[in-house]
DNA sequence: ATTGCGGAGTGGTATGACCACTATCGCTCA
DNA sequence: TGAGCGATAGTGGTCATACCACTCCGCAAT
C-alpha cells in the first residue's frame, strides 16, 4: 500500500498529515466529483502507476459519500484503463500500456465513421510515428521491430497468428517513435478497426507482400531514413485498405453503399470472441 | 429473449423493435455486460443519436439485473460522451459531436506524457487535417472558417475569448477535412492541452500574429492549396508550443494558486521516491 | 383560452446487506 | 521443527430498497 494521504488503515501517523487529501465533495453531481478528485491526485503526482487505492469503504468515508456513488466513479475511471479493480485484492492505478478503450469503436458506430476514415486515420498517425520511429528508435527499439518482422514471416501460413504479430510489429514502431501519445491515438485507432480486420484475414491475400513491407519499413527505419520510412509505411497501409475494401466487397450479402453503411454493418457482422489483442 | 419496447426519440409507435433486443446477460461482469449490450445495439443500428433510452428501472428489468448495475454501465458509457443523461427526463444517445472525453489528459498525467510530445501529436493531426480540409471543404465549412478567423481578430484584446475563437477556427478546420476520426482525436488532444494553456495565454505576446497565421491558412485551403496550408499550420502550431514554452519558463518563478498545471506530475519526474513498500 | 399547480415518471444518491474472491495468519499435523 | 491447510478478515461485486430532485405534462382553477 502506498502512503497516499488519505491516511491508510492502519496508519494513524504516517504523515497522514493529509487526510485532508480528499477532501470533502461540494457541489455538482458526486459521482463526477470522484473522477475530478482521482485525477487531480494523478496530475498532482500523489497516484502512481501500480498505486493502490484505498478501499471502496475508506474513501466513501474520507470523501464524505456513499459507496455506490465511489464504485461508479472507481467503475468509470476502470473504464478508461486508468485504473484497475481486482476482486478481493483492491483497486490499483493502471501500471500497463494505455488501455485500448473501446471509445472510438462505439463512437464509430454512433456517429457512423466509414471504414476509409477510419484508415485514412490511421495512415496519418503510423506514417508520423514511422517518420519519428526513425529519428528516434534506439537499438532496443529496432531489436523488438526485427524480432517482431521475423514473427511475421514465421505465421505466413496462419493468417491468425500473422494479424498478432502484424500488429506487435505496428505497435513497436508506435513505441520507437517516442510519443506516446501519437502511440496511444494508433492504438486506439488499430483497436476499432480490429474486430473488422479479424473477418476478412482469413482471405487475406497479401501476406507475404505485407511482410516484406514490414521488412521495408524497419529497414528504413534503420538506416534512419525518415522520408524512406514514411514512404513504405504509407504503401504498406494503402495495401491493407485495398485488401480490406476488396474483400469486403466480395463478402457482403447485401447492398449497402456510401460511407457509414459498411462499417456498421461489418462490425456486427458475425458473432465475434473478445479477445485481448496486442501482447505488449 | 426479452421485449425491452424502446422508445424512439420521437415517434411513439415507431418500429417497437419487440423484439429479443436485450437479451438476459450470461457470464462476465454484470456492469460490463450493460456496456456491451448497449454497444452491440449501436452497432447494429438500433440505437442512434438523439434516441432514448428505456428507464433504468425498465432496463434493469430486462435485463435480469438491478438498478445500480444498470446505472454504473449506463454512467460509464456517459463518461464516455456516448450517451447522455438528463436529471427527471430520461437518457439519451449522444446526437453532437463526441463529448472530449478527459481519457487522454487523465492518461497523460498517469503515463507522465510530457507537453511537447503533446503538441507534437497535435502537429501531425492538424497538419494533416489541414491538407485534407484543402481537398474537400465545401463552402459551408469555408464561410464556418471565415468567421472564425474574424472573430479572433476582433478578440485581439482579450485573450480569453480569443482562445475560445482560436479553438473554434481548429475546429472548422477539423470539421471540414470530412474525416471525423480524425478531428475527434484532434479534439481529445487538445482538451487534454486546453488547462495548460489557459494558464499562459494571459500572457500571450502573439496574438496578432496567430491571428494573421488562421488568415493564411484559411486562404491556403479556400485556394485548394494543401501544401501551402499544412506548411502554414506548422508554422502556426510550433508559434504556439514556442509561446507555451517560454510562458511557462517564465511562470517558473512563484506559485499562482488553485489548480497546477496537469503536467507538473512529470515535471517532477521521478523525483517523489517511493516511501511505502510498493504494491508492485 | 390562459395560467398555475401537482402528480407521475425519471435520473441521482444513500443505506445496508449479502455474496465471491483473495490474501494472510495461525493452527494442525506429519 | 517444518510444511501444509483451513479459518478469517478484508476487498470488490451485486442487489434491494428507499428517498430526493428534477422534468414533463395534463388537469383544474381562473
Amino acid at each position: 500500500m502506498i502512503n497516499i494521504g488519505l491516511a491508510m488503515r492502519n496508519a494513524p501517523n504516517a504523515k497522514s498529515v493529509s487526510t485532508k487529501m480528499f477532501k470533502r465533495l461540494g457541489e455538482g453531481v458526486t459521482t463526477d466529483q470522484v473522477v475530478k478528485q482521482i485525477r487531480e491526485l494523478i496530475e498532482s503526482g500523489e497516484l502512481r502507476p501500480g498505486d493502490r487505492l484505498p478501499s471502496e469503504r475508506t474513501l466513501a468515508d474520507r470523501l464524505g459519500i456513499s459507496r455506490p456513488s465511489v464504485r461508479t466513479g472507481l467503475r468509470i475511471l476502470s473504464a478508461m484503463g486508468v485504473l484497475q479493480s481486482r476482486h478481493g485484492s483492491g483497486t490499483f492505478m493502471s501500471s500497463g500500456p494505455p488501455a485500448e478503450s473501446q471509445l472510438l469503436r462505439l463512437l464509430a458506430a454512433l456517429h457512423g465513421f466509414s471504414a476509409d476514415a477510419m484508415f485514412e486515420a490511421r495512415r496519418i498517425l503510423e506514417v508520423s510515428l514511422a517518420g519519428l520511429a526513425a529519428e528516434r528508435a534506439t537499438d532496443e527499439h529496432l531489436a523488438m521491430m526485427a524480432e517482431a518482422v521475423a514473427d511475421t514471416y514465421a505465421s505466413l501460413d496462419d493468417p491468425k497468428s500473422y494479424l498478432v504479430y502484424d500488429m506487435q510489429f505496428h505497435r513497436a514502431v508506435a513505441v520507437a517513435s517516442g510519443n506516446p501519445i501519437v502511440a496511444t491515438l494508433m492504438d486506439m485507432v488499430t483497436a476499432a478497426l480490429y474486430e473488422m480486420k479479424v473477418q476478412t484475414i482469413e482471405h487475406a491475400t497479401h501476406l507475404e507482400e505485407s511482410a516484406a513491407m514490414h521488412r521495408k519499413i524497419y529497414q528504413a527505419i534503420r538506416a534512419r531514413k525518415a522520408d524512406a520510412a514514411m514512404t513504405a509505411m504509407t504503401a504498406h497501409l494503402e495495401l491493407a485498405q485495398r485488401d480490406f475494401a476488396s474483400e469486403e466487397a466480395a463478402e457482403k450479402d447485401g447492398s449497402h453503399g456510401g460511407k457509414n453503411g459498411g462499417f456498421r454493418a461489418r462490425v456486427n457482422g458475425r458473432k465475434r470472441k473478445r479477445s485481448s489483442k496486442g501482447a505488449s
